[in-house]
RNA sequence: GCCCGGGUGGUGGAAUGGUAGACACGGAGGACUCAAAAUCCUUUGCUCGCGAGGGCGUGCGGGUUCGAAUCCCGCUCCGGGUACCA
């Protein structure tokens, strides 16, 4: 009975089915509840690997599971097209970026119907289609209009050896460019951003009511970084008028002040700089220009901290005392107000430059008396500190700045570490930004119905340090729509993150040809139930995808009560070779496509799912074949006792195996269900497993045909999300050409759960001894009787009466001596 | 440095206060076969013992509990994130 399926040929013939049965097409007028899975689209670099193969499997499996349960579930797939690796592509080998990317999409496409996932392929979307572009810039003007998008002086990297502007990707820890390896150096350019700080708060607060997993709310609420204290104003001694603002989360240790602190880059400087400190300041500021952003921001044991004197002097307001003025690296002039009032006593970093420059420290929170540490940030009471004196720290902050306040010297402030989002690309393939420079009018948007604006495709890609459309007559000249001047065009382009943080809200509605998105089709389906995607996300997309939720929703392209685009986030564990990511670029892939002709999608899927818990990493060793080989031959396994199973030889029906197998099929029906629920799907395979085992053993026992039949069917349909193609073949063959998927998920019978027996441990002093089999009801009495039957009890007890019983029965019970 | 995870057989992992190692991979032995493949059966944490049976065991050290892989405290090692953010 060696009977197995032709893997490729049932694939194909299912993947075909789905396909043009519409099964999983959905639209508004569906009656079902409406849900809404989504695997983070994909930058197409070429074939699938095992990453995208896993992403899938999870993704593909919730939108059936889902289906199965009675949901009309929005899935949609597409393609995040537009990037970097086509461009440089296409300065090596001069092959168009658009020609590049599409053979990419066509290859990844085929390889993702290949493992058998089932989307809307209606509603694809494809960055770089003009349609897209189209309502990309679209949502650009809006939020231009709206003053969310601004243009300002910003410094990027430049890497002199390239000739051309890198990303912050493309910059090594160490300063250098990835590719030519020279130093990246800081040049300013007018760059457009978008005001993402103006959601700080928003962004930070609502990840409270986010099902996303602890560490990536984590990670977003220190990008963010919200910090509550306060600013004030120190007067400069020598400077009268002048004043330096500064920012303090800790404004209860003022009286610990013993020096203040600019920026090296602060616009005060040169006021502040006495004549005779003036050619000491110079040569620091020059010293640490030449220094990368990694060299200057990494103190710590080895480099100690670098400062000048600025021969000025600060007066701290509350004490009247007048402190040296030092200008330090380790203050950013990107943070705060650029410059710090030092407390030395309180602020580790302050009292490693107080010990390098011989400044005094002053305690204002006393430490613990056994406290040996420098700097104390810990909780206790305020001394040598005035009028805050004997206060905690809590009310300290609230008095001192109400004292600021009344002498109108400071305010409450809140500091952010989160900035605006930069978005100008110096690059060709990319979303061009919808702006025309008009001598007389300045920044003007292109009219709406002159969208898109698209890049012309007779370009010359050479590797400079500008866009390639800034050297295209016909693209750069147009004229001004306001008043009808020559105009200048925009020739940057959008950031990528811009494309992935609206797909999601495309895909409700991507026919739409007046608005990017009709508010019905968007108030329908989002938010996304479940998304489903990398780690390597967690911050940048999700963080500017929310944002733009938020900010569509402000203009009114959403609907106002839509906050959040993704309810529920789920993040897969990555996939290693030998330690490292999997990767193109490190050559150590694992191509899936090798599988689907030998083993299968379904046994590729399976082993993906219960090669351990999704969430975790996973370590792609010699043996994951013989895994993928283990899978396939359950899948055979499985196949084999449903449609042809052996014939019985001497078949003696016995009711109590009938009954058994039939509790083990319900209780397997709701331990799977629970894991599909818990995302726990490697123990909902080994379910699956042992029941099917156990069904091997019931033909031997002598369960009767039906309760074999039930337990079978049980098994496919609980497997029918996992290894789809398979399951649906054997469900059609039994059950004459019924389409598995379309029907609805197994429900468990309530009444075969309870047993009238229960397994009782038996443990003395805690320790197992015995397992016994007993009635479900037994009562304590009974229990130590049962117990005391047994000679290993007797013999661990040695003869001693149990002192005290403690009884979880009929489970257990434990007799301590 | 700080913030998260994590450490269980030869391997992937299971067990969220109650039989540690489910399920699988790999190994060993056997059945079938001329032979192989496929399939099926038995066995497989370490250790003492001929055996019945016993002891030990979830990174290390303590603690709480009748009972701890699981909870608490202190270490240690590995992985990830982040970094002079005032």
């Amino acid at each position: 009975m060696s009977e197995t399926y032709n893997v490729a040929e049932v694939e194909l013939k299912w993947q075909k089915i789905w396909e043009e049965s519409g099964l999983y097409q959905v639209d508004l007028d569906d009656p079902r509840p409406k849900s809404y899975v989504l695997c983070m689209y994909p930058y197409p670099s070429g074939p699938a690997h095992q990453g995208h193969i896993k992403n899938y499997t999870f993704g593909d499996l919730n939108v059936r599971y889902r289906t199965m349960q009675g949901e009309a579930v929005l899935s949609p797939f597409g393609f995040d097209s537009f990037g970097l690796p086509a461009e440089n592509a296409a300065i090596k080998t001069k092959i168009h970026p658009r020609e590049f990317t599409e053979a990419r999409i066509a290859e990844l496409k085929s390889n993702v119907m290949r493992l058998g996932s089932v989307y809307d392929w209606r509603r694809e979307v494809r960055s770089h289609d003009p349609e897209y572009i189209k309502w990309s810039q679209f949502i650009f003007i809006k939020l231009f209009h709206a003053g969310l998008a601004y243009k300002a002086e910003a410094p990027v990297n430049w890497c002199p050896g390239c000739q051309t502007v890198l990303v912050n990707e493309q910059v090594l820890a160490d300063g250098t460019c990835e590719r030519s390896g020279d130093v990246v150096v800081k040049r300013n350019l007018s760059q457009w951003f978008f005001k993402i700080t103006d959601y700080a708060d928003e962004l930070l607060d609502r990840l409270d009511e986010l099902d996303w997993p602890e560490r990536v709310k984590t990670m977003q609420r220190n990008w963010i970084g919200r910090s509550v204290g306060a600013e004030m104003d120190l007067h400069v001694v020598e400077a009268p008028g002048e004043v330096i603002r500064v920012f303090t989360t800790r404004p209860d240790t003022a009286f610990g002040m013993t020096y203040a602190v600019i920026s090296p880059e602060h616009p005060l400087v040169p006021t502040v700089v006495t004549e005779k400190q003036k050619g000491e300041v110079d040569s620091f500021i020059e010293s640490i220009k030449n220094l990368s952003d990694l060299d200057r921001v990494s103190s710590s044991e080895t480099r100690p901290k670098r400062g000048v004197f600025t021969g000025s002097h600060v007066t701290n307001p509350f004490t009247g005392e007048s402190l040296p003025l030092y200008i330090a690296d380790y203050v950013l002039m990107t943070y705060g107000t650029g410059a710090i009032m030092a407390v030395p006593g309180e602020d580790q970093r302050d009292f490693d430059f107080a010990r390098e420059y011989g400044l005094p420290v002053i305690r204002t929170v006393a430490p613990p008396a056994d406290f040996t540490g420098e700097a104390y940030t810990g909780t206790g009471e305020k001394i040598n500190s005035g009028f805050l004196n004997g206060l905690s720290i809590a009310d300290a902050k609230a008095v001192a700045i109400d004292w600021l306040i009344q002498r109108g010297l400071g305010k409450a402030s809140i500091q952010y570490r989160l900035r605006d989002w930069l978005v100008s690309r110096q690059r060709y393939w990319g979303c061009p930004i919808p702006i025309l420079y008009c001598e007389d009018c300045g920044p003007v948007a292109v009219p709406f119905e002159d969208l898109p604006v698209l890049a012309p495709d007779d370009v010359e890609f050479l590797p400079t340090g500008e866009s390639p459309l800034a050297r295209h007559e016909g693209f750069l000249h147009s004229r001004c729509p306001t008043c009808g001047k020559p105009a200048t065009r925009e020739t940057d382009t959008m950031d990528t993150f811009v494309d992935s943080s609206w797909y999601f809200l495309r895909f409700c509605d991507p026919f739409s040809t007046e608005v990017p998105f009709s508010q019905e089709a968007v108030a329908a389906w989002m938010p996304v139930d479940q998304y489903i995607g990398g780690i390597e996300h967690a911050i940048l997309h999700l963080m500017y995808a929310r944002f733009f939720t938020k900010a569509l929703s402000d203009l009114g392209l959403v609907p106002a009560g839509l906050r959040e685009p993704f309810t529920r986030l789920f993040t897969q564990g990555m996939i290693r070779l030998s330690g490292s990511k999997m990767s193109k670029s490190k050559g150590n892939l694992i191509a899936p496509a090798q599988y689907f002709d030998t083993v299968g999608a379904d046994a590729l899927r399976l082993f993906h799912l219960f090669v351990g818990p999704p969430g975790d990493d996973f370590d792609w060793t010699g043996q994951a074949d013989e895994m993928i080989e283990g899978c396939a031959k359950f899948l055979q396994r499985v196949y084999r006792v449903a449609i042809t199973p052996e014939p019985r030889a001497a078949f003696i029906p016995d009711a109590g195996a009938s009954t058994a197998l039939r509790r083990a099929t319900h209780r397997t029906i709701e331990k799977v269900t629970a894991d599909y629920d818990r995302w726990a799907y490697n123990t909902a395979v080994a379910s699956l497993m042992t029941l099917t085992n156990q069904v091997y053993k019931s033909l031997q026992s002598g369960a009767d045909d039906s309760s074999i039949s039930e337990a079978v069917d049980a098994i496919i349909k609980l497997l029918a999300p996992m290894a789809p193609h398979i399951t649906a073949e054997m469900w059609s063959l039994r059950h004459r050409g019924e389409i598995l998927h379309a029907l609805s998920w197994p429900s468990v019978d309530a009444s075969l759960l309870v047993s009238a027996t229960e397994t009782m441990v038996i443990q003395v002093a805690g320790k197992f001894r015995e397992k016994v089999e007993v009635a479900a009801d037994i009562s304590e009495a009974e229990a130590l009787e049962v117990a005391f039957e047994s000679a290993k009890v007797r013999n661990a007890l040695g003869g001693v009466e149990p002192s005290k019983v403690v009884s979880r029965l009929p489970r257990l019970i434990n007799l301590i001596p």
